[in-house]
DNA sequence: TTGAAAGCGGTACCAA
DNA sequence: TTGGTACCGCTTTCAA
C-alpha cells in the first residue's frame, strides 16, 4: 500500500504558522477579528498545503450539509433526465449538491431512500413523480421539519409544496385541438396510478363537453408509459376492426408504440389515424412521423422546484407554494 | 416557526435506558459484547424514538462516507441517463449513494466539481466521459489515494482504471459492414476532442484497409454530437452536389440530423443514401427511418464501472483494471 | 486580535 | 458485559 498524503486540516495550517486552529477557521471563512496580514498568511499556507475543507466536519458542527436528496422512480426514463439536469444546475448554482436515488416507483424503496437521505442529513428533499403522495407518507419529513417539494406529481392533499405541469389544461388543449378533426378521440392515458393521469382525464372530458361530444369511457385505456404498452393496445384495437380516427396518448413514449402498430398495419399517419402525445420528449420531432404533442417544461420544472426548495431551506418559510406551469401545444405532422 | 422534533441520537437512547452511549453504539452495530437482553431493549428503544443514525458523524469518525461522486458533462444528454442508472443501481446495491455533478465538458468546472467532491470526502469518483484525461488532471486523486475510474472515455495514459466500449472495433464493425455496399463511406465523427473519436477513426481506417479502399481524409468530418451539426454538415454536402452514398455517424444524434437533411432534399434512405449511427440510443429503432447503429452497453458500463470502483474502495488494490466492452452491430432499415 | 475549550454524534480503545 | 475517555475536523463562545 502506497503512502497516502493526508488532506491538510486547519490544525496543520495552524501548526505551520504557530497559531491556533480558531484563527485559521476565522480567516478562511472571512469572519473577521484576524489581522489582515495574518489572514493573508493563512490563506497562502492553505493554498500551499492544498487545503480542502472537511465539509463533513463542518456539516456535523453546523447541522447543514448543503446537499439535497432527489428521489425519483427511474432517472433514465425519457422524461426525467432533463428534469434532473434542471435540478442539478439550480442546486449547484446555489452551492448545493444532489444525491440521486432511484426507486422504481416502489413505495417501500422510496421510504428506504428517504431514510438513507435523512441519515445523511440532507438539507431538503425533492420528490419527483413520487408515490409518497399521501400525507402519512411524508409525515416524517414534516415532523423533522425537513423541507421538501413535489415535482411533476403533486401530493393528494394540499399540505405540501409542488411544481407541476398543468395536466388539466395540457390534456384539454390537445383534446380540444383533435376535436377539430374528429369527434371520436381515443385516449391512451398513463395507468400507473397517479393524480397527473386523473387530471389529464379531467382535461380530456372538459374538451369533449365544450365541443358537445358525449364522453365514452370505452375510448379511454390506461397503460404504462412504455412503447410496448402503446403498441399492444393499438394493435388490439386495430385487430378488433375498431374505427380509430385519432389517438391521444398520455405520453410520447406510448405514442411511439401506437405509431409502430399503425405503420405495421399499413395505415398512414395522419391520413388514416392521427396520433398525438404528451411531454415533447427530445426526439419527438424526429420519430417515424414527427409527433404532435404537449410540451412540458422539463428543465424548468427541475430548476423551479429546486429554487423553491432552497428558499424553503434558507428561510424556513411556512407557507405552501404551488407552482403550476403552463403546457404548450406543439403541432407536427402526426395530426 | 414551529417546534421541530429533533432526531434522536444514541445519547437519547442511552439516557432512556440509563446506560452508556458506547453500549448503544455497540448494540446497534451488532458489535457484540452486550447482553442479548440489553441489545433487544436498545433496539426497541431506537425504533420507538425513531432513531436515524447520523451518518455525518459516523463519516467523520470513520473517514468513510459511503458516497461516490459522479462527474459527467451533461447528465441529460441522450447517452448518459442509462449509464447513470447503471451507476446508481450498482452503488445502492452496495450501500453507496451517488452525488451527481454536471460540468458541460469544461475542464475548469470539472476540477471545481472534483474539489467539491473531495471536500465532501467521497470514497471514490467516477469520471464519465471526462475531460480530465491527462495524468496531471487527476494527479490530485492519486496523491490523496482516492479511488477513481474512467467511464466511456479513458485516460490518455494507462495509469488509471477504466471501463469503455471498444471504439476501435465498433467503428471497424460498422465501416466493414457499410463497405459491403459502397466503397465510399463518409464518416461524421465526433469532434469534441477525445480519445474515443481517435479510436473510432482507427477502426474506420482499418476496415478501409482490409477492404482495399484508399483512405480519403476529405470524407471525414468532425462535429459535435448534436442534431444540428449533423443536419448542417449533410446539407452542405448535398448542396455542393457531392456524391454521397453512405454516411457513418459518430453518434446516433448526429444521424438524426443527417437523416433530416436527406429527407428534406427529397432523397430516400437507404435507397439513395445509407445512414448509420453509433450508440443505439433508446429510440434508434423508431426514428424517421429505423437506424442501423452500433450498440454500446450503456447500463453495463455504468454498473461495471461502479463495481470496479467499489472494489477499489474496499480492497485498495493497486493494480489497474481496464475493461473494454464489446460493441454490437444492429442492422435496421437505414442501410 | 487571538486562542482555549466545548461540542456536533458517533466509534474505538482500554480499563473496570 | 459495561462504560469512560479521547478523538474525527470544524465552529463558536468567551476570556485574555
Amino acid at each position: 500500500m502506497k503512502a497516502t498524503k493526508k488532506i491538510a486540516t486547519i490544525k496543520d495550517i495552524a501548526k505551520e504558522l504557530g497559531i491556533s486552529a480558531t484563527a485559521v477557521s476565522k480567516a478562511l471563512n472571512n469572519k473577521g477579528g484576524i489581522s489582515e496580514e495574518m489572514v493573508k498568511k493563512i490563506k497562502e499556507t492553505a493554498k500551499r498545503l492544498d487545503y480542502k475543507p472537511n465539509v463533513i466536519a463542518k456539516s456535523l458542527k453546523l447541522n447543514k450539509t448543503k446537499t439535497i436528496g432527489v428521489i425519483i422512480s427511474d432517472s433514465s426514463h425519457t422524461f426525467f433526465p432533463k428534469v434532473i439536469k434542471g435540478i442539478e444546475d439550480a442546486a449547484s448554482k446555489e452551492g448545493y449538491s444532489i444525491i440521486l436515488c432511484n426507486t422504481d416507483s416502489v413505495k417501500e424503496k422510496e421510504k428506504k431512500a428517504l431514510n438513507v437521505l435523512i441519515s445523511k442529513r440532507i438539507d431538503g428533499v425533492i420528490l419527483a413523480a413520487s408515490m409518497l403522495t399521501h400525507a402519512e407518507d411524508y409525515a416524517l419529513l414534516k415532523e423533522l421539519d425537513i423541507p421538501f417539494v413535489f415535482l411533476i406529481r403533486r401530493s393528494e392533499v394540499e399540505s405540501a409544496d409542488y411544481v407541476i405541469n398543468d395536466n388539466v389544461s395540457g390534456a384539454y388543449l390537445m383534446a380540444n385541438y383533435l376535436l377539430r378533426y374528429h369527434r371520436k378521440i381515443h385516449f391512451f392515458n398513463i395507468k400507473e396510478y397517479n393524480i397527473s393521469a386523473v387530471d389529464r382525464l379531467i382535461g380530456y372530458k372538459k374538451a369533449l363537453e365544450e365541443n358537445g361530444v358525449q364522453y365514452d369511457p370505452s375510448l379511454v385505456l390506461n397503460m404504462n408509459p412504455e412503447i410496448e404498452d402503446g403498441y399492444t393496445a393499438m394493435r388490439q384495437l386495430l385487430e378488433k376492426g375498431e374505427d380509430v380516427k385519432a389517438v391521444f396518448c398520455g405520453c410520447d413514449v406510448i405514442s411511439i408504440g401506437v405509431m409502430e402498430a399503425i405503420i405495421e398495419k399499413g395505415l398512414k399517419i395522419p391520413e388514416d389515424i392521427q396520433v398525438a402525445g404528451y411531454d415533447d420528449i427530445d426526439f419527438a420531432a424526429y420519430l417515424r412521423v414527427p409527433l404532435t404533442t404537449i410540451r412540458q417544461p422539463k428543465y424548468s420544472i427541475g430548476c423551479k422546484g429546486t429554487e423553491l426548495l432552497i428558499n424553503k431551506i434558507r428561510n424556513k418559510v411556512d407557507g405552501m407554494q404551488h407552482v403550476v406551469l403552463k403546457p404548450e401545444l406543439v403541432v407536427r405532422q402526426s395530426t
